[in-house]
DNA sequence: TTGAAAGCGCTAACAG
DNA sequence: CTGTTAGCGCTTTCAA
């Protein structure tokens, strides 16, 4: 704020007294008479002083702000981390940085130094799509930037990391494709860089294989966009469903793979389930009101930040070296709708 | 950061200069040689030298920070526009600090207070469905905060302000209804203190008195809460819907009230849109795979957090004083769905 | 073209 | 308990 403001000195001055003086009053310190304090505070409120906490910062070596790169913004699971992340920030007085990724590898790199040069005192992380060197986080760390990863880990860093649990949801939503009666279950997924599409894949494997069933490695379809590029998930649809082999299940591995598929079948005139069969990956709060209500797997968002920001802050406030990071691993819950119930 | 920093101090000593000659040749002053300012550049990266923009900031009374204040981050139009702040801030250099109000006026207060006293350049404010004195943003505005307010505003402060044709799309949509042959048309919307309530609800009315209507105040329901209590507005359907002069169509005015409502008249069995149209204004995604397909008024969010966001900064960097502020109307965007189609 | 020095607002070590 | 002083990292006069 380049306007007008009062400092400890405008204070100091009307009452006669030293900056230091004022200072320790206004931070209660223990070394300055109830007098003076109240005085100080009595005085700061009348002249409306607010603290340059630049300066304080300044001084003191940290800034009470933590920075957050998330992939984007406009979706529902990350919007739900970001509210976590805000709630739990600031109810320990930090400022939330926010930052977008956009899946590009070199956004995120461009915001983590910009963020790191803006003072920040640690770093929340959720990977793009296109990331596979993190060097340059690894560097960062190593210098001391507490940082924690949600939701699109790396292994290369070892630090505090907060996922939903992929594996058991991947699991449990193919094992109820299966239970329902379906047999040729496809996968459509994102990149293979992204931690959490190993995790989901591993999930549906098992399923596969603990039901006998063969995996058909034609049945598992990756998304280079994640999902973004609408047309792409359609070209992959037309090959799953008008080429051989027909699947009569699709199991979705994210939000955005998920209302798109959803969408997709419509438009392409397949009647769900009858058709065919879909579940999968998603936060969408419409999932009972859809035609038909849509069988999701579900990821805590907001315990997800709120996990994430309470493990940086830890970080940030600790003063002694941390030798045991912690991979802290929330529960998906499977709702079963519609969409994936057997076919009449 | 506290961890171990590179500063100017740090270049002067390795290269045997002074710190003003170094800050001067990365600050690109025109009064430095090439050859010592190619020497520090030169010398900055391989000491990997991170400014630090907190004592920048302190010294030239800027922090190149915005702040933003929305009611909640964990709804579609927010996080567009919260996309669209971040993506314009972010081009133009700037940090975008975020909070969210959580439709309380006391916890908006206190964000503003935090961002303000955390020297932030700017601030873009949608105010809370409580809030109804905006004395303490009045009086940061006169003393020269740059301040813009969008989709949520308030007449009390002359300044820019970015809004979605809510007058126009409230009146097209009403008018969509009444041509489809819907005559008891119920209005259901948030708090009357919100300034997106009064727009919508003239527009509502102007439709139906257009088409010699009258308007029935039995079937105009406020939600206190703006929508986030779905009991409230499930007491308010059971009003509507089991009392006398049963509405055959609704117009709903926020994004939580048009889902909410529609996903509690499947809950209580009424067929959509035989039973009772519906209408509203949302930013849903999923609309054209909904139950039945939903009718919307879409408010172009990501356009209203781009333009808010340039306004703001242009505020910040014009020198001389603003006397002609602008009020920035973006239009609405009708989609006619099945939900408000003839019945049958 | 460069260096010395002051100062942004604040805190904290030191001295009284 | 209080004041003096130094300094966080940087920019910017002022002198040279």
């Amino acid at each position: 704020m380049n306007f007008e403001s009062v400092t400890i000195k405008d204070i100091a001055k009307e009452l006669g007294i030293s900056a230091s003086s004022v200072s320790r009053a206004l931070n209660d310190s223990y070394e300055i008479s109830e007098r003076t304090k109240k005085l100080v505070i009595e005085c700061a409120r009348k002249l409306n002083y607010q603290p340059n906490s630049m300066a304080r910062s300044l001084k003191q070596g940290n800034s009470k702000a933590i920075g957050v790169v998330v992939p984007l913004v406009d979706n529902r699971f990350f919007s739900q981390v970001i509210d976590g992340i805000e709630s739990i920030a600031h109810s320990k007085g930090y400022n939330v940085i926010f930052t977008q990724s956009r899946e590009s590898s070199k956004l995120e790199m461009f915001n983590v130094d910009h963020l790191t040069s803006h003072s920040i005192d640690g770093l929340l992380m959720s990977l793009s799509t296109e990331t596979t060197d993190v060097g340059y986080l690894k560097k960062l760390h190593a210098k001391g930037l507490p940082i924690v990863f949600f939701d699109r880990i790396c292994d290369e860093i070892n630090t505090h990391k907060v996922i939903a649990d992929n594996f058991m949801g991947a699991l449990e939503g193919t094992t109820q494709l299966i239970n329902a009666g379906y047999r040729k279950i496809a996968h459509i997924t994102g990149s293979i860089n992204v931690s959490i599409t190993k995790e989901r894949l591993n999930g549906y494997k098992l399923a596969l294989e603990r039901n006998n069933i063969a995996v058909n490695e034609q049945h598992i379809k990756y998304c280079l966009y994640g999902g973004k590029d609408r047309k792409e998930i359609e070209n992959i649809l037309i090959e799953l469903l008008y080429g051989e082999n027909r699947p009569d299940a699709i199991f979705t591995a994210s939000d955005m793979i998920t209302t798109t598929t959803f969408s997709l079948l419509h438009q392409l005139k397949f009647s769900i389930p009858k058709d065919i069969a879909i579940l999968g990956f998603s936060n969408v709060q419409e999932a009972d009101i859809l035609n038909p209500s849509l069988s999701t797997i579900y990821q805590p968002g907001l315990e997800m930040g709120k996990k994430a920001a309470e493990m940086l802050i830890g970080l940030i406030e600790t003063k002694r070296h941390i030798i045991n990071f912690e991979t802290v691993t929330l529960p998906t819950q499977v709702h079963i709708r519609n969409s994936s119930l057997r076919a009449e």
